[in-house]
DNA sequence: GTCTATGCAAAGTATTTGCAACGTT
DNA sequence: AACGTTGCAAATACTTTGCATAGAC
């Protein structure tokens, strides 16, 4: 992980330098906590952990942050079925969908080349090129009580 | 299309008479609106379409209506990119698939066996049941000048 | 010093809810 | 008459924006 907290770092001066854009401390501390927090936070949880780090930061710089590390290419937005928008470190530009649990929440992730291919088949036959997609797969636990074993706290 | 508005009908009459809920005219304007407009329909429109049949109605009134239509099955609600609800006729109960012109706006409908094979694949594979899914393919006109042609308002 | 970023509060969206008046059964 | 429904306005949830101050370069 330390690795990718890096990679993006050094992704992210480069788009900044780019637009004469600013480094601030608030900015070195969410991109920390953001790939600290491993993957699909709220802004909530995410907020709350850069105030841990860092008192007084607002909601406001958490969005543009997020909104800004979007476009650098280092976090993925992301909306599944709570309304809420989550993000994702981009890890060496790999794409997965996902998978939810809907016992216990737990999200997974997965690729399928089966899936992709079927999909670029569909927009060509319809005239169109695949720009991107979104592919949630909600399932409930065939066994309960295994699955609670893989609950995480949201 | 008019065979569907009257299996509607039915569908959410014993919906409606099972739970006691009452038969009004504005349901009755507003499955009929929601029919006559096809699919994917936004309650802004659909608010829109209902007013020129019966003017006061209000946006909570749809909102209501539409949450009604789909626990009794007669409606589908949908969340693309846009961040506003929209809501689709369930006709025999058959599942599709959402493909989208980036280029017009143009939404496409598809099924594909072998993705709703891997998908449930995919979710045993990880102790899980589908419970529903979403997946939308996003793409772009291979030729804008034909794409054009399949535009519709919204 | 210039220009971007931050933090707060206010404004936006999309949707839901409380409540008195109304319509259905 | 009893009870669900409507329409309005207020409330809510999430996100964005205006603006004065603070900070980066």
């Amino acid at each position: 992980m330390k690795v990718a907290v890096e990679e993006a770092q050094r992704k992210l001066s480069v788009y900044m330098r780019e637009r004469g854009l600013k480094h601030t401390r608030q900015r070195d501390q969410i991109l920390e906590a953001f790939f600290a927090a491993g993957g699909h936070v709220s802004i909530d949880d995410l907020l709350g952990q850069v105030q841990e780090r860092m008192a007084g930061v607002g909601y406001a710089t958490v969005y543009r942050t997020m909104k800004l590390f979007s476009e650098a290419g280092v976090a993925h937005e992301r909306h599944f079925d709570d309304g809420q928008s989550r993000y994702e470190p981009v890890v060496d530009d790999e794409h997965h969908d996902h998978l939810i649990c809907t016992t216990c929440g737990t999200i997974f992730e997965f690729e399928d080349p089966i899936i992709e291919k079927r999909q670029s088949d569909i927009a060509t036959a319809h005239g169109l090129r695949v720009v991107h997609h979104r592919h949630e797969i909600y399932g409930s636990c065939i066994a309960p009580d295994a699955c609670r074993h893989r609950a995480r706290p949201t």
